[in-house]
DNA sequence: CATGAATGAGACTTCATTCAT
DNA sequence: CATGAATGAAGTCTCATTCAT
């Protein structure tokens, strides 16, 4: 009746549940861990009956996976912001750095979702792909770098997965002893890298 | 009075099973991952009954944490074996990174469970401080380079956070691809944490 | 702050089903003891799963205690049916007497329920500290009986012990020989009670 | 060889470890309740292998029931001690009444073993039964008693019924508030038990 | 489309009893 | 006969998902 014609252009899907998913998920699992997450607790906390959330997704999983991609997509996206072309290859370096040092200690919750994520089994192939694509800007900058001759000649999957393991590691320490992150250690961090690829 | 006597632990009679036990939730972790380990899947694959599993550990938490700082313990050995005091800082460093590098990689099971454990809420504090035992001889060695002026200057913490991340991140990209450890690969991820190290 | 909401207590919404749950566990209790109740015998007589019931009480614990209170609470209220302020101590005390003669035999399922949980260790301290509050007006009753000169000066929580024991035993025979609750009987059971208390 | 003929005069069954496993069992019952009562916890205290007890006794049960016979039979010899068919009806009365009063006091554990039995749905019927017979002697008493004119007509088993309720409910007032047993009050409730059967 | 009570499979754990030593 | 480790059925409780309103 009149109801559904009121409705009927309203999107059937509200984005903004979906955000509010998304959000309450994050938190949720910063504060209880990935193996602590329930439905009920996401229903609750994002003030949504149980059917609803099944209505933007299918399952537990799909909310995992949902966000995984996501977050990853938009980490991948911000790394980039101050990278130019026109830079020269260690400038651009820096930049990526920079920002992804600095994401990963003040992103902590997004960080820790996808950590978990990684070791849970939650995760499809299609997010377990997802990781490839992110790198097509970095690996050309590798490659530039090569060119220079100003980084070792090592397989660009393994210097990212060095200096992405490295930058975590040590941020890692940097939050178990609850220490800031200063520009200082911003640039031993950085040095630590360069000096790891430079030939 | 009578309590106390009751509720005294029991004493567990043969020590190959918990060796047992310890062997099939390793396995099993490695297959289903920690989030999927249940009690019975333990019994069944280790053919114990239920009960049994409980004579030996009071609940799956302690089998969790008795493994893990087993093979934490076991870890922080193996690590030394080629270590000298007699030998340069260069020569013990490469000792202990040529072992460290292998054992994560070809001990994939033990180090998955560890990495499992680590994001898991299942680990009790003394599992979690176990980790600062093991670092005793790297400090010093660390401290060391330092004296010789041969490595950056540099929270030893941070350092190692550094290098273990480095090395993490390294071969899980070698997996990924399935890629063998070679001699070559072993001297291209020294090179890096080495470069990455020296002032 | 999430957490806060989460952890909410989930509010019930049948009523009905909490009576449902109530009443099975009183019959099941009366057949099989509270050592036999178990929560999915529980949800098979209420026609319930096993999940629904925990919608409505957090254990099996509340369960017992929830029953025991509303139990508590009822026999409290109709016992004083018939008491009257303004009728002489021999009536109210007979008003009293005679209905509670009468329920302990004929509530047979729920006195029962009331002496199992008694002696069981399910009991929450709000449980236990309930009893008293129901014997206020017995106490003044007795009160009033003492300045009357018509009773012992005996503490009132003696006598009450000794009158609510002596008329279970008295009915515990009275079952043990499938004899039936006449008039006769009352009035002998009313008058040794009389008799033992008058001074 | 040897050690089977030596052994050979041995009793097969040894009375002591009935009586330990008995005492163990009502001291584990007044501390956790029947409910909490499991073999486990008879062998620790008993210092018995679990074999060793199935050897004396066939099950749980029946450790149950046997102590709970034992312990009716003691008591129901216990309180005839002062009785002598010599002395009037009120000597007799008083003789048991003030064993039977002192003993439900003191001996505690035992009675509240007794209680913890009734309502357990673990006695045989054997057991059950057991009850009747302790109470010729009582009967015989009663009977007397209504010869002399001295007490109601009322049957004996409501009589004996009536009064072990009241001496029990009595006690247990006493003991919720942690009031000593002490002589007035002993007569208090002999006053109360021979003014409510007198006729 | 929104809701959240209902569901039941399955998780962890206990314990009476057995049986190999 | 003594032992106590081994067993597995059964108990309590959780939670992803469904469906009637």
């Amino acid at each position: 009746m009149l109801l559904s014609i009121i409705f009927a252009d309203m999107k059937p899907r509200d984005p903004q549940k979906i955000e509010r998913i998304h959000q309450v998920t994050l938190t949720l699992v910063s504060e209880i861990g990935l193996a602590g997450l329930t439905m009920s607790k996401i229903g609750k906390a994002a003030k949504l009956g149980m059917g609803t959330i099944y209505t933007y997704f299918e399952s537990k999983e799909e909310i995992i996976n949902s966000l995984y991609q996501f977050l990853k997509r938009k980490h991948a996206e911000e790394v980039y912001v101050n990278f130019d072309e026109n830079q020269s290859f260690t400038a651009n370096f820096r930049a990526i750095f920079e920002i992804f040092f600095h994401n990963c200690y003040h992103q902590e919750e997004e960080y820790f979702f996808l950590e978990q994520c990684r070791t849970s089994h939650f995760l499809t192939l299609d997010s377990i792909v997802l990781e490839e694509a992110a790198f097509a800007r970095i690996n050309a900058l590798l490659d530039e770098g090569k060119a220079e001759k100003a980084i070792k000649n090592i397989a660009n999957d393994l210097l990212i997965g060095f200096l992405m393991g490295s930058v975590q590691g040590f941020l890692a320490q940097l939050r178990r002893q609850d220490l800031p992150l200063t520009k200082a250690r911003t640039e031993e961090a950085l040095a630590l890298c360069l000096d790891a690829i430079k030939s």
